[in-house]
DNA sequence: AGGCAAGGGGTTTTT
DNA sequence: CCCCTTGCCT
């Protein structure tokens, strides 16, 4: 149909129509990829005849999975629910909950989070007395994930973290599949090991997937990579949109240079090129261009727009971070009354979390509504996890993970040690703590038994009325036979966190509403699948209020307006970057991210002075600012050269006034101080809240509190 | 068993 | 600043 091309450019339209063999789109930030994307599958679809099975589509994130089924849907008007559109992992849980079998795992298997598999690492490291204060579970739970496809990548470790994967990886493993769990990076690797060890499984999905479409190529990991390989059948009907300016996941093993080998691995691959930017105007993708040409290792693209150039960039630098925090909603308080753009056109953004909690503090105080996106993901809350915990012992009593998270919550009078003792005695009969619970030589005390036993019985009688209660009923069954509900009465969250709780019926009603079948482990299998998969951004709800949240999570959106506050040097970039080129180019790439989020109008921020880890702290600019070309940007604040002209302000006073300044005389490194006992001094660097100071002979180098009133700056 | 306080250590991004 | 561990006390 005609309406299938209508709005889209040329290049645009090509890469809709270029339907045969691999092809490649490089497409700048803004230039409309989601568009092409749904535009394509449609036009499969609807113009030439494609079952909407034979589509597989790659997306970031389930909600954008999400957005994307709806337009085709709306587009075409058909059901799209069953279409094959979801994240690398979305994807691999749907076929391994299929074939998972063939792998020895059973077909109720269950995925743990992050923070799960860490908890994990941790026991087994003392399983093995390992100091976990010499190997951080959280930094040996990364290396074991990126290891786990490709085991002899061990070799390139160093000692000793070398021989603690040797160790560890195996332990880990196994402890899962013996739980029936897999984690994040388990579903990628264990549907690979499916694809390439049996061929009928293989063939059959490279039959069924005739069209394949990928998503943010630029931040697929090798195993993505992999399982794109092996799901491309004789077709080779691959269409991949990336952009290698916005990669920011290489913490996460995201490899660029797949870019580069999905050129080499397939044959004739047809470049096209979308730089055409749509959503921003010239003097905000001029500035973001400016930042991002700083990076070496890229091909040189520039994005234009025909938005007109609008208003210029606003820089503006505050005092202290509270300063900032008060500009911003007062900023935001102006826009909402003079202009029609909506709290929910707006967003705040920002390279770590722990920036969000002084401008959620402002936000509050100023009356703006707000919504932070992840910080406290819904799911990882620690009432989520307890009940999920329960629903997966109502499933499968011999996930020990889940035992041991709830056997003593709430309190029933089995600690620490008692668990520990089950645990040791579990692993050398080579079975279940539930199962361990009945041994009779089990070392432990009659009171600790008894307990046990009754605990068990509990889950027992979890898993009998699972069988026979609507899935509602049930979720009240367990609050109240396990004594959860009773014990949050004296929780100070209680009320809230009952009210989190019975959130999780509504997605039961959902999943009853969307799979047809009615039977109760597989409505709840399908429930768990769901939160556990579940994103940051999956979770946003569209009120109106402004958006905060990170740069990362900003990745894909738009706002009209946008601010990436905290822009000093040490916090963004962070200063662990600062010495290594590739991570830089990265954070460059993370700002380029956020400033091209933005479309009529980019503020950029930052304070002086920051509380940091309890610290005050002052940073110098961040580096990004200086990239970008001056004549774009309107300097207000601190910067601003003619600030010290109160008439030609242009922010608010109270914007400043509503602020403690901690201390307007805080000592920095060159400052020259006078001591109360030991004379002039010159100061030589600043640690926290301690200064060391040279001092004339006879005193030499102290090391002194800063603030303390024997010191004053002269 | 469990509660509480003190102390130490680390601070990024997340499917 | 916050999280986690540890150790002491009940």
């Amino acid at each position: 149909m005609k309406e299938m091309f209508e709005g889209l450019n040329k290049a645009q339209i090509n890469a809709v129509r270029t339907t045969e063999g691999p092809v490649m789109a490089i497409a700048g930030a803004g230039s409309g990829k989601t568009r092409v994307l749904t535009r394509r599958m449609a036009h499969l679809i609807f113009n030439l005849g494609v079952p909407r099975q034979s589509i597989l589509a790659i997306t970031f994130t389930n909600k954008a999975a999400e957005e994307m089924k709806m337009r085709v849907g709306s587009l075409l008007n058909v059901s799209t629910r069953d279409m094959w559109v979801s994240t690398f992992h979305s994807m691999c849980a749907r076929i391994l909950r299929e074939h998972i079998e063939r792998l020895g795992y059973n077909q109720n298997f269950q995925i743990i989070d992050d923070d799960d598999a860490t908890q994990l690492i941790k026991l087994i490291l003392r399983r093995l007395n390992i100091d976990v204060k010499l190997v951080k579970p959280r930094m040996l739970k990364s290396l074991v994930m990126n290891v786990k496809g490709d085991l002899d990548a061990i070799d390139a470790y160093e000692e000793p973290i070398q021989t603690y994967l040797r160790n560890v990886v195996p332990e880990y493993q196994r402890h899962l599949k013996a739980n029936n769990l897999v984690d994040f990076e388990d579903l990628l690797v264990l549907t690979i090991e499916l694809l390439e060890q049996h061929k009928t499984v293989r063939e059959y999905y490279q039959n069924q997937f005739q069209y394949i479409l990928v998503d943010e190529f630029q931040d697929t990991n090798n195993l993505q990579y992999r399982l794109i390989r092996l799901l491309v059948g004789k077709h080779q009907n691959v269409f991949i949109v990336g952009d290698e300016d916005q990669s920011i996941y290489a913490f996460r093993g995201a490899n660029i240079e797949n870019i580069q080998r999905f050129q080499q691995d397939f044959t004739n691959v047809k470049p096209i090129l979308l730089e055409q930017n749509y959503r921003s105007t010239n003097n905000i993708l001029n500035a973001a261009n400016g930042v991002i040409k700083s990076n070496k290792t890229r091909i040189d693209k520039t994005l234009f727009s025909t938005r007109g150039d609008g208003d210029k960039v606003t820089f503006f630098k505050a005092y202290t971070y509270r300063d900032e925090a008060a500009y911003v909603a007062e900023t935001i308080k102006e826009y909402a009354r003079k202009t029609d753009i909506d709290f929910s056109d707006i967003a705040v953004l920002y390279r770590a979390n722990s920036t969000s909690r002084t401008f959620e503090e402002s936000f509050i105080h100023k009356n703006i509504p707000y919504q932070i996106v992840g910080n406290t993901a819904f799911f990882r809350r620690k009432e989520i996890k307890d009940v999920v915990a329960y629903l997966r012992l109502t499933l499968n009593p011999h996930d020990d993970y889940s035992f041991s998270r709830v056997v003593n919550e709430p309190r029933r009078g089995i600690g620490a040690k008692t668990i520990d003792r089950l645990m040791l005695h579990a692993e050398r009969e080579q079975q279940s703590l539930f199962d361990a619970v009945d041994d009779e030589d089990t070392p432990l005390g009659k009171t600790a038994t008894n307990r046990l036993r009754a605990f068990k019985q509990l889950i027992r009688t979890l898993s009998e009325n699972l069988k026979t209660l609507d899935l509602g009923d049930f979720l009240e069954f367990l609050l109240a036979e396990t004594g959860y509900k009773e014990a949050l009465k004296f929780d100070d969250m209680g009320e809230v966190r009952l009210e989190n709780v019975l959130e999780l019926k509504s997605m039961f009603v959902e999943q009853k509403r969307a799979v047809a079948d009615s039977d109760n482990t597989v409505l709840l299998t399908a429930v768990l699948q769901d939160i556990a998969l579940q994103s940051q951004e999956d979770e946003r709800h569209d009120k109106n209020a402004v958006t905060l949240m990170t740069l990362h999570a900003a990745k894909g959106l738009e706002y009209k307006v946008v601010f990436i506050v905290a822009l000093e040097q040490g916090l963004f970039p962070l200063h662990r970057a600062l010495d290594s080129a590739k991570d830089m180019e990265e954070e460059r790439r993370l700002m380029y991210v956020g400033m091209t989020r933005a479309m009529d109008k980019l503020f950029l921020t930052n304070a002086r002075q920051r509380r940091l880890f309890g610290q005050m702290m002052m940073n110098p600019d961040s580096q990004f600012l200086r990239e970008i070309d001056p004549t774009l940007l309107s300097v207000e604040g601190l910067n601003k050269p003619t600030f010290h002209t109160p008439s030609r302000q242009a922010f608010p006073k109270h914007a400043m006034l509503d602020t403690n300044d901690e201390q307007e005389n805080a000592i920095q490194k060159g400052d020259k101080v006078r001591h109360k006992a030991f004379g002039k001094g010159l100061v030589v660097s600043v640690d926290g809240d301690q200064a060391v100071i040279v001092f004339d002979q006879p005193h030499g180098i102290k090391t002194l509190l800063k603030n303390h009133r024997a010191i004053e700056k002269v």
